[in-house]
DNA sequence: TCGATATATCAACGAATATCGAATTATTAG
DNA sequence: CTAATAATTCGATATTCGTTGATATATCGA
């Protein structure tokens, strides 16, 4: 992780549509949503959320697998995970007893 | 947290610029940094760099206190814990075993 | 092969954003 | 009060971004 590839992922998520879309995947885990079912889901426009999945995957923190014609996505936690430790490492340099983010 | 207030956050932090000082104050802690010693760091023209703050503060990651005609910034750190939270919650709904991320 | 289903790509347009120069407010020192 | 310093606010402009309609690609079933 760097901050351009953190930018990049902070990008990402700064939607409300590719936000939730995240947070939908997270919560379902590895079993994942296909693309389909996501735009039900949010009530969002076929091509729109394609351009936003296509987004997040570029990010890194989603990816997707074929099944048949259907398109699997799932968050892909390792990469969030990360991100997230990336935020803020080397919080209160020198005295991380001040932090609460535990090392 | 909600998923407006974790965009308006995520919005403020995907810019170099704005995520940079994120982390700065991150990294300084408690002690923070005033408006000018940030801009010389980041070599970034005074009125840009207010703007960016502006941003930070108002998404409620970094505040201020003045002191004499210098404003120091600092991280909101139990604010950004409390993003950071959210971002992940029910991951994995029903199998938390499959997380990074410890509860 | 043909039609249907699932999804991606492209071009265009309006909305939002970053930056800059100029002007403004707040504080301190003399 | 005046000059100097620290920082914010405003107006304008150029760039980036989100959405849409139309079209294209991939897979499946008959």
């Amino acid at each position: 992780m760097n901050d351009e590839n953190a930018v990049k992922i902070l990008a990402a998520l700064a939607q409300s549509t590719r936000f939730y879309v995240f947070r939908l995947l997270i919560r379902k885990g590895p079993s994942g949503l296909s693309a389909g079912a996501i735009a039900k889901e949010l009530k969002v426009a076929q091509n729109t959320l394609s351009t936003h999945l296509n987004i997040l995957t570029a990010a890194g923190i989603i990816t997707y697998t074929r099944e048949g014609r259907t398109l699997i996505y799932r968050s892909e936690l390792q990469n969030t995970k990360n991100f997230m430790d990336y935020l803020v490492t080397d919080c209160c340099e020198g005295q991380p007893e001040l932090c609460s983010f535990g090392k």
